[in-house]
DNA sequence: TCCATCCGGGG
DNA sequence: GTGTACGGATGGA
């Protein structure tokens, strides 16, 4: 049986697909890159016929039907020898008129027509899909260490370590001098890397990943090679860069290089808790496992300068964490590329209004549709202008509630274009009996399925299908896990598509979709505030799908019961409100800010966190001590922690590592209009004769005088003492007010013209 | 309140 | 790679 794991083309003259399959390469030669032309008039198409482009024909001309923009038309089908010809053939067929689907990468291409997907089955000779696929590709996980010294930048130091881990390899290659278990000793840096390469052709993963490796481990593996003049090949197949807009990826054809980052911070973000998305916080938060301490940079330099055996273990628990993380997060990426249809190259690093894209791209292929061209630079500048309403958010009951029942529509967005067939090519469509207008003025077609409804119908079916099928099954087994991630990727997909018809670089943007969309979202969850209210509840808070409610007295669940009911039964399906959960109590300061927690003392906290870097330590502890404190039901507690850490703040008592602030340079310190602390710092470590670049990390503790804070701003090396009056003030203040304010208006109201300092002293 | 700028991950 | 693909928070005007 062949398996697809990658896919890409050959051939300078003729283009030939190559079909990446378990330790074997097969080669199609009978696809040909093509794209279509809409004659502006009939008498193009004999033109079209005899055009000649740098001295060559097209390869094939066809008439053929499609259907466009919601109607059928006739079509030039143009097929070309190599897809190098497209841009040029464009580019030159312009005077006949429009082009379209002339911008579709090869491989993806060859995919659509195909319907192949990633991980599965092609049958061969025919080149068909086939109804097998694997979930278990073999898969290496792999992290660079460097000498670091200073700022962090590509290819300056040498690499000390690599490591790697897999199903059954465990090994840190390395020139230092280490012993353990997994050693791997070379002479030196080239060796090291030589070591890697034969590695790699040697186990023949068919998934590599790593951890920000886009960005770091593999730009600085190929940097250093070229100091050695080693040639970064894999099996023959060489290490290339695929530019992606700002960023470049690297590639290795059949080894699907993955960097798990990349998927983390443009896919799973939205569903983590996490705010920083670093390999220790992710995988501690996914894994539960935790990141060795190695002590921060310095700690890395010390380890490698005088226990390199700490750096070993370090090496290996970070390979070891990012194939754990692997081995979580890869199968949702195997079932969105079965949703969607292309490599999992791309899979793995697209964002979500991508996904959606290339989901519908594959969807009008089959039905015989050609998608519409990708707006141009300035119709999406033209698009960004113009913004629309978007959720309704409730302002929230400021301050402690007790007993608070959180209800939400279950998929609002996706139900209500279900529901309401919101579409591009169902909006004001002729039919007298449609022409009802909405809240935004407009309709949508109620006689036929509109193109996105029909799609997110399918995959919404698909997932109730899974997840009635999934009560059947036991939580720990292994077609659980397995249905547990489809439904994870349809669901995924399902939510991005509102956001994707607004999303000003969509081919199906449809301005007046989203915009009825969220229309439609705000009228019903004002309903159900009032039919809430109606029963007696007091709405706390509510936000885009959700309503969070309290009531006095001994009915509360009898009440939400009621309710529940009585929404759902004027709900159109597949609409559906349901009860996510009862809350012990829950602290409300703004919109968007509030904490909850529940009978285990389980908190939830929105919109709160303050773990930026660029906030003190003792801000941020504090922040967190205090919301503790506060859904403890302890304010006067917190409001004590508060006044013991300003006292300890102004005794000097808080160590100096708790008060460093840590800001990033972007650019070099004399490129800066506005000279921020970290800016004049910048420029008072050049002076001491350390070099800064753009990237380097500056970090530093605010001194006690007069002037501006930048002036007054020193390097954490060399500081001695901080102002306490400014971490009180700007940073311990203002990151806890909020929550006293929201606690207590009128005690804070009757303070007057007291200063926030004075309060808490 | 609006607009420009900054930031992410990695050693 | 048949290129020309951020989005959210913040802080200054």
């Amino acid at each position: 049986m062949f398996i697809l794991l990658d896919i890409d083309y050959a051939g300078t003259n003729k283009a030939v697909i190559r079909l990446f399959g378990r330790n074997e390469v097969k080669l199609d030669t009978n696809f040909s890159p093509y794209f279509y032309i809409v004659p502006d008039n009939p008498d193009f198409v004999s033109k079209i016929k005899k055009e000649k482009i740098n001295e060559r024909t097209a390869e094939r001309i066809e008439l053929v039907k499609r259907k466009f923009e919601g109607k059928e038309i006739e079509v030039v089908q143009l097929f070309l020898s190599h897809p190098k010809d497209v841009p040029a053939w464009r580019y030159e067929l312009k005077k006949y008129g429009k082009r379209l689907e002339a911008d579709i990468p090869f491989a993806r291409r060859y995919m659509i027509d195909k319907s192949l997907s990633p991980l599965g089955e092609v049958k061969l000779p025919e080149f068909e899909a086939g109804k097998a696929s694997i979930r278990d590709p073999r898969v290496l996980a792999f992290d660079i260490e460097t000498i670091s010294d200073g700022p962090i930048k590509i290819g300056k130091n040498k690499i000390t370590m690599i490591s790697l881990w897999g199903q059954d390899i465990q090994k840190v290659i390395t020139w230092a001098p280490v012993k353990g278990e997994h050693v791997e000793l070379v002479k030196g840096e080239k060796e090291l890397i030589q070591a890697f390469i034969r590695t790699l052709s040697e186990y023949k993963p068919e998934i590599v990943v790593g951890y920000n490796s886009d960005m770091f481990d593999w730009p600085y593996i190929k940097k250093r090679a070229e100091k050695y003049k080693l040639n970064l090949s894999f099996n023959k197949e060489k290490l290339v860069f695929v530019k992606r807009g700002r960023a470049s990826a690297p590639r290795i054809s059949g080894m699907n290089l993955i960097d798990l980052y990349v998927f983390v911070r443009d896919i799973l973000s939205p569903y983590m808790s996490s705010e920083t998305l670093g390999l220790g916080a992710v995988a501690q938060e996914l894994l539960n496992e935790t990141k060795l301490d190695i002590g921060g940079h310095q700690g890395m330099t010390k380890a490698w300068e005088e226990n390199p055996e700490v750096l070993y273990e370090y090496a290996l628990q970070d390979a070891k964490i990012t194939y754990g993380l692997a081995k979580e997060i890869l199968p949702l990426v195997y079932e969105l590329g079965t949703i969607v249809g292309l490599p999992l190259f791309d899979m793995s690093r697209m964002r979500s209004g991508q996904l959606v894209e290339w989901l519908l791209i594959k969807e009008a292929h089959s039905q015989n549709t050609i998608a519409p061209n990708r707006p141009k630079r300035d119709t999406i500048l033209e698009r960004r202008q113009t913004s629309f309403e978007g959720a309704f958010v409730k302002e929230p009951i400021k301050g402690l509630h007790k007993q608070i029942a959180v209800c939400d529509f279950r998929s609002l967005y996706p139900t209500i274009i279900m529901s309401q067939n919101i579409s591009p090519d169902t909006i004001d469509c002729e039919h007298a009996d449609c022409k009802i207008p909405g809240p935004t003025g407009h309709w949508f077609c109620k006689n036929k399925a509109g193109f996105t409804p029909k799609i997110l119908k399918s995959l919404f079916d698909e997932r109730l299908k899974l997840k009635s099928g999934m009560k059947k099954m036991t939580r720990d087994s292994v077609e659980y896990k397995i249905a547990d991630t489809k439904q994870k990727a349809l669901k995924l997909i399902l939510n991005s598509v509102y956001g994707y018809l607004g999303f000003p670089g969509a081919r199906w943007y449809s301005l007046e979709s989203a915009r009825a969309v969220t229309a439609i979202g705000r009228e019903y969850i004002k309903q159900i505030m009032e039919t809430a209210e109606k029963l007696g509840f007091t709405v706390v808070y509510g936000d885009t799908d959700s309503v969070m409610l309290t009531l006095d007295g001994p009915n509360f669940e009898k009440t939400l019961d009621k309710f529940l009911k009585k929404v759902n039964k004027t709900l159109p399906a597949p609409m559906e409100l349901e009860l996510d959960g009862v809350y012990d109590c829950g602290l409300f300061v703004t919109k968007k800010r509030y904490a909850l927690m529940d009978a285990q003392g389980k908190m939830v906290i929105k919109g709160l966190e303050r773990v930026r870097r660029d906030w003190a330590q003792v801000a941020r502890k504090t922040q967190e001590q205090v919301l503790r404190l506060i859904l403890q039901g302890d304010t006067d507690g917190a409001i004590k922690h508060v006044k013991s850490v300003v006292a300890q703040l102004k005794k000097k008592e808080i160590p100096i590592d708790q008060v460093i602030i840590t800001e990033q340079m972007t650019k070099r310190p004399e490129e800066y209009k506005a000279i921020g602390p970290h800016v004049k710092v910048a420029r008072d470590l050049i002076k001491m004769g350390k070099p800064i670049e753009p990237g380097s990390l500056i970090e530093y503790v605010v001194q006690i005088g007069k002037g501006s804070i930048s002036s007054r701003s020193i390097p954490a090396e060399t500081a001695q003492d901080y102002d306490s009056e400014y971490y009180i003030e700007r940073q311990v203040i203002p990151a806890v007010a909020r929550l006293f304010e929201a606690m207590n208006r009128d005690q804070h109201e009757l303070q007057g013209k007291q200063s926030r300092l004075e309060f808490f002293s």
